[in-house]
DNA sequence: CTGGGCGTATCGAGCGCTCGCTAGACTCGG
DNA sequence: CCGAGTCTAGCGAGCGCTCGATACGCCCAG
């Protein structure tokens, strides 16, 4: 079950061991961020796990099974650390919104090939997609949440509480589409960045 | 020849009218939209269209010409009306950055499906794909070339420049993802509350 | 200590189907 | 009568998936 997939199986929010995922998982990721669902063959998946096809169909079910696995997995799991991460930020809706952002670009970053499958959401049939969508709300909710409640204080300023709530999170996410391992900076300093960036963006008012 | 495409032959960078395609493309344009390059097939565009698959193949060289003539097309024109906002904007790098948010995202609003076809670029072919983010580059450029010499006015207080250019960008083409025709806002109204959240993403002095 | 039975994980072979694409004939307005 | 545009028919390849067989390690009765 996908509950059961646990890409890390994380204590602190923060953290980030190397991805351990089973061979078959592994290889499926590296396919799909290749060529995308319908562009990958069991064939090509077989062939980089170094197997044949009907071995692929031993573990899981189908094609989709490998899809499903990969998205819900990585879903939940920046979903979990979300949800660790208001819990640590405590009752301050500045802190959460700040500690949201973090969360969610050190997932974007360090989780990259993961994040980017968010791409295939449409090729999930009818009801995977339903389980992926309710989960990508709960995410959304989190961070308007927070941006509501910190207008609601005078903390944020600006006018479009639920745009500019969006606006951030799109950037947030759009780090997995350009982040690379090599580049300039880590996954910790641009998620340090993105936070400032970000509370400046919502018009956050500077305590000094 | 893709130059010859003109999914709209503007002359204001802020006006859109009805988009108009030949039927061919725009109905390749709804199926990649719905399904992706490689989960459409030929026989389904060919159904939409309301003709047969030779008929398909008498206007178009292939499959993946469709392709390139939507997403070479899109991009260009998104381009071209960019170089016309700068060119209008005058000298002023933060008009210039006003200018080019608001002319993103007016065209991902108005253009949402020929924006969202942006996730295929990865089914263009090796030559194709070169051309496309050639274009895709200029369009940065343009955007953080106007946030570097608004830093360097000291209009724009972030820290990171950079960083932040690419976070608007990002943010502003994440609106072809989300927009929808009937939704609470407007394109144009969309645009200028972008404009004003990039302006304090990049920390912008406000005059008054 | 042994050997038969069983679960796990794999394989070669191939089924039924759909894919992108095309050869060649037909239709019909100018 | 020509050629632009469409059709019917179908080709070769590759698709997702499955069948029956097999190699191997483990457990336990004799």
């Amino acid at each position: 079950m996908v509950a059961d997939l646990r890409p890390d199986g994380h204590t602190d929010w923060r953290a980030y061991e190397p991805v351990r995922l089973p061979p078959i998982l592994a290889a499926s990721l590296d396919a799909f961020d290749e060529h995308g669902y319908h562009g990958t063959t069991v064939r090509d998946i077989a062939r980089r796990v170094g197997v044949t096809v009907p071995a692929l169909y031993y573990h899981y079910q189908n094609k989709q099974a490998l899809l499903v696995e990969l998205l819900l997995g990585s879903m939940n799991a920046v979903l979990g650390r979300c949800r660790s991460a208001v819990e640590e930020a405590g009752p301050d809706p500045v802190e959460r919104f700040g500690a949201l952002v973090e969360c969610i670009v050190l997932y974007m970053a360090n989780r990259a090939p993961m994040a980017f499958l968010d791409t295939e959401t449409r090729s999930l049939e009818p009801d995977n997609r339903a389980r992926y969508i309710a989960m990508r709300d709960e995410l959304e909710a989190l961070v308007q949440t927070s941006v509501r409640d910190a207008v609601a204080r005078g903390d944020f300023t600006t006018p479009y509480p639920v745009d500019a709530g969006r606006a951030v999170l799109t950037m947030a996410q759009a780090v997995a589409n350009w982040y690379r391992p090599y580049g300039r900076l880590t996954p910790q300093e641009i998620a340090g960045r993105y936070v400032e960036i970000a509370l400046a963006a919502v018009g956050h008012r500077t305590k000094d």
